[in-house]
DNA sequence: CTGAAAGCGCTAACAT
DNA sequence: ATGTTAGCGCTTTCAG
């Protein structure tokens, strides 16, 4: 007689009288005879019978689950990378284990590390940083790993990164083009991957184009839309002649915008503001805001199918880890040139309810 | 001779010289001779063992993780629970499992019923609509399970649900009182729980406003920015004497602003706007939302510290399933009041980085 | 085609 | 204080 808990193959094999092979063979598909068949099934049915997931793993050495690891789960961009990987993880039959590292360095070590627990198959790990702990704990790596940042050659795991370079370059010769010279530049950390990129990138980009840099048209706070709107009043303090805001993300060019408007300047006709990561929160803003994409989804959905790649059956010689780019996109709206993207026209549909 | 793979204890037993009941022992804190344990521990750190979870799993009977079921991983309000929930599973250790249902019902029973493979302790479930199906699944679910969103009494799971009506009439009567006679709704659909509360939230807030209720001035099609906006075109020309326009979302009153500055009215003096969630979305637009907060993070924070009380201890009577709900919460910004929320002025900072 | 039995890595009796 | 052993639920040889 089959005591209290879930039912298991054992219940099974007592209640169809057969053995656990039997019941286990019928359950994965595996030929048996057809009265034997039957009766397995219709006593599964009968006892409401699930199969155990961790005795399964257990076995097979494999949970189908996966790991992301963000610094902050709130950041629209991570965000979209979260939807994108979840998407994929699920289309293959995996699980998402979602893990908040809190921009802090060494849980993000710890979250590497933790592979070895075996609870998930893989992770992909966004990195507020790369430090050497970083590459030696990568290196080191007790299951496979794709990062979503730049990581040195050398390394041997996997990476996709946005193209901030590209990015900023896309974002400068629009704003050129449509006439402006004294483009400021707001960033976040500098000590951080994307806020270094973005610095970069920013100062390539005005080379390109023949601009002088001049540091006093930059300044680097933090990511966030106070810290744009401050940024942004005292730039216009020290330069009253910029022509032009470039922000390294969508917060900071909300801050700027809302610091442009509550000085009576008109936007873009009085200064021209541009952000990145084209998020929920540029066609939130008024006037809508020219953002460049980075492909923060792209990116995820790359960095999940990478990770599967590597789950798969490893036949054959070790394949050596890849580096890939998303490209990025520049999204002109309003904020940039007064006639474009008109309310409630196209993208931004498929009904995110509430 | 330990073969391949990772170390286990019985590798860490061999090296120690000692049996493998002895590793776990000191492993897990219970007595042993100091030069057992030493001998253990450093057989242990030599070897860089980490311990199996699925292991455990098995024999302990729970995984240590937490099951979140959301319609849509992109919608602020269910990153704002994502992001609190996350929170409290990890202050008690476990780990959280992101489901995306992408709002099918037929997803969200699955979940329910998932919880009989025992990947996961727990549910926290936020179902998109309440059917009988939910009620009988949830009453036969075979785990723990708390939903965000109104249960009806009866259903013997806990519930932690917003207060759509209180928050609608805080909105409504804020409108009323900055001297709004003529306020429109813009609902979602109104066969999913939020959008049937909010409008029944609207209604009784005119009502016990003194305020007629007239079908022309509401509409109710998708939660989304586009919706929005055409909602409103319509409503212009419909009612063009409306006076204060109030929004299921903020997405939607993003539209809604989209549509009044299309048309060249002012906000708030030609008509004021008010949205519902609080979301980062309300301080990127201009002017900023007036939104009510129906309190995400903490319906969410509440949902994760109900469903861990339920895996605690399970000593003596079973605790009767409970219903709390979450106080609603008016912000007034700039879209309804010319005055407020001067830019980069308080909250929003926290500083996510990006 | 089916059953008996081993074993995945760990914990907890039970015995010494 | 430590070792031996059973067993969590399942898959998979290996015999029959």
């Amino acid at each position: 007689m089959s005591s209290g808990g879930p039912p298991t193959i054992v219940s099974i094999a007592e209640r169809a009288g057969v053995s656990i092979a039997s019941v286990s063979r019928v359950l994965n598909g595996l030929g048996a005879r057809p009265e034997t068949e039957d009766r397995v099934r219709r006593a599964a049915t009968e006892l409401g019978y699930v199969p155990n997931a961790v005795a399964r793993s257990l076995k097979g050495g494999h949970t189908r689950q996966l790991t992301f690891a963000v610094p902050d789960i709130g950041n629209p961009v991570y965000v979209a990378m979260v939807r994108e990987i979840q998407a994929v993880a699920k289309a293959a039959g995996y699980r998402l284990l979602l893990h908040s590292t809190d921009a802090d360095v060494a849980e993000e070590l710890g979250v590497v590390r933790s592979l070895a627990d075996r609870t998930s198959d893989g992770l992909v790990l966004v990195p507020i940083r790369i430090t050497p702990e970083h590459v030696e704990a990568l290196t080191a790596a007790p299951g496979p790993v794709v990062v979503i940042g730049s990581l040195p050659d050398g390394v041997p795991v996997d990476a996709v990164q946005a193209d901030s370079v590209t990015g900023a370059a896309l974002a400068v010769h629009h704003l050129v083009q449509a006439g402006r010279r004294r483009i400021a530049f707001v960033n976040g950390p500098v000590d951080t991957v994307p806020g270094g990129n973005r610095a970069r990138g920013y100062r390539g980009a005005l080379a390109a184009c023949g601009l002088p840099y001049d540091p006093g048209l930059v300044t680097a706070t933090d990511f966030g839309v106070g810290a744009g709107a401050r940024a942004v009043a005292r730039l216009l303090d020290a330069r009253p002649g910029l022509d032009a805001v470039f922000c390294a993300n969508d917060q900071l060019a909300i801050g700027a915008v809302q610091a442009l408007h509550a000085r009576g300047w008109r936007i873009p006709e009085d200064a021209a503001v541009a952000g990145m990561d084209d998020s929920d929160l540029a066609v939130a803003a008024w006037p809508p805001l020219t953002s460049v994409d980075l492909g923060a989804g792209e990116r995820g959905r790359r960095a999940a199918r990478m990770l599967l790649e590597r789950l798969g059956p490893g036949d054959g010689e070790p394949v050596p880890a890849r580096r890939t780019t998303a490209a990025p996109r520049l999204v002109v709206r309003g904020s940039t040139s007064p006639g474009a993207a008109p309310a409630g026209s196209d993208e931004q549909e498929g009904a995110r309810s509430a």
